[in-house]
DNA sequence: CTCCCACTGGGTACGCCGTACGCGGTTTGA
DNA sequence: TCAAACCGCGTACGGCGTACCCAGTGGGAG
């Protein structure tokens, strides 16, 4: 799988069509022979950005500050980025380049828990991925890249392209959402630092104070058992039963 | 179902616990009798910046656009609400209110259902509540309810709460993802109006552009043959998988 | 070889933003 | 009665995204 800087590579093509934004960007920079040569490429400004992310958190991530790290001034970033909006569909996609995806194997179950794996490693790497990624389309080449390897996994199944896409885009809108959970949890409990230990007894007196300890019953028992387990295995189980699904409602 | 006004009703109970800002911020206001009253509850607070963020998109709303709409200055809105992120679960938790939620039929699979349509009714028919609740612990009250109307519904399946909780939250996870491509996708056709013929032209020519039209064969596909399929259908579709796979993966 | 001009780098400035701080007025329990 | 507790809100600071503009650069046309 790419490394994520399919971005600057190749230079054959024309000036850029009338796209949406939310297209335009993931394009390769036009080829531009006239001026001196840029100073940076796009991903570096990518690998900048990603880095102050990192490190940071994502609300650090500022032009002036990525500027900065690339040792210039704020509104030279203007030069490789429409906007900062932009700047976030480039550090989206360049992120989904590090999802690394073998060889598939032929049993489709298998190849596409892997790529459910592979989806949610990415995102958990760099918990400010699942923010980013919030009401924001994903079309970028590194993302297309993991498209195509779904797809063409699907493909054995003797299913048209409209049901191959159904059945991707469920296995990857889960994914999606679940880490957006398992991330928005873990913020929560670094927010103030507590242990398993300190959270429950907060939340035990959460609700208390709620509701003087009546309702929500079935909250209250997950929080005093401490019923959940770890993310680790709900999304195995998770996917395991959704992959059940898919395979139940296949046709024939 | 309430109506979203959860927060301001009731005034039994002490000074606020240390707990996390994430969890402090869905508690009622406290008692407080010794000064003037306020001249607005936290229910207003949140009917004003929603209705911004109906009005003008999630990014329109500030802290001075909100006071401003309740007739009063910056600062006094930090009467009501530690902070901006603050203001943001206050709106979160007001929105899940809205969610309306019949008398359960007794089939689990029906009433699971509607539970997963009414939570993609609430967050479409506020677009940005998707942006909002990324990343972010959703536990205020009308949350729970909610989660308590739906563990209500597995408990007569006779699993133990883990397992009632895993798949809660397998349902509720899945529709976040859904939606939050589904308003994606709006919102990048709004971007600039362009309908179904426009759109995949440009998405041709994006095609073109990126790889001279030789690869990503699949989205090719998609594209040219526009094989997606709407979202109701590709949701009840989905949900359907889910809910098989949930059947077929109960014990015995 | 020359010159033009597309191109890059980057400074300045504007109008927003979140919010720390503090002051004056109001209410109420002691 | 009066101090403590609370409310409303004005002022101000530092940071943000980015519009605008100008100087420098280097390749292609003449």
């Amino acid at each position: 799988m790419a490394t994520g800087d399919s971005f600057d590579g190749d230079s054959r093509n024309g000036p850029a069509p009338e796209l949406p934004t939310s297209v335009r960007v993931s394009l390769p920079a036009p080829p531009s022979s006239r001026g001196p040569a840029p100073t940076y490429s796009r991903a570096q400004v990518a690998a900048a950005a990603i880095a102050i992310a990192d490190e940071h958190g994502i609300e650090a991530v500022s032009m002036r500050r990525v500027a900065a790290a690339l040792g210039t001034g704020p509104m030279s970033l203007y030069r490789y980025v429409d906007n900062k909006e932009a700047l976030c569909e480039l550090m989206l996609d360049h992120m989904f380049g590090e999802a690394e995806l073998p060889e598939p194997t032929g049993d489709w179950r298998a190849d596409l828990a892997e790529v459910a794996r592979s989806l949610r490693r990415a995102q958990l790497s760099h918990p400010w991925l699942a923010r980013i990624a919030a009401g924001r389309p994903a079309m970028g080449p590194n993302m297309l890249d993991i498209f195509e390897y779904g797809m063409s996994i699907l493909d054995r199944l003797g299913l048209d392209t409209a049901d191959m896409l159904e059945i991707f885009a469920l296995v990857s809108s889960w994914v999606g959402g679940f880490v957006q959970e398992e991330v928005a949890e873990q913020a929560a409990r670094r927010d103030r630092g507590m242990d398993e230990r300190e959270w429950q007894r907060s939340m035990s007196r959460y609700l208390e104070t709620l509701t003087g300890g009546g309702n929500y019953p079935y909250f209250t028992r997950v929080v005093r058992a401490g019923a959940d387990r770890d993310f680790d295995t709900r999304f195995e189980r998770g996917l395991d039963r959704i992959l059940t699904g898919i395979e139940a409602t296949l046709p024939r």
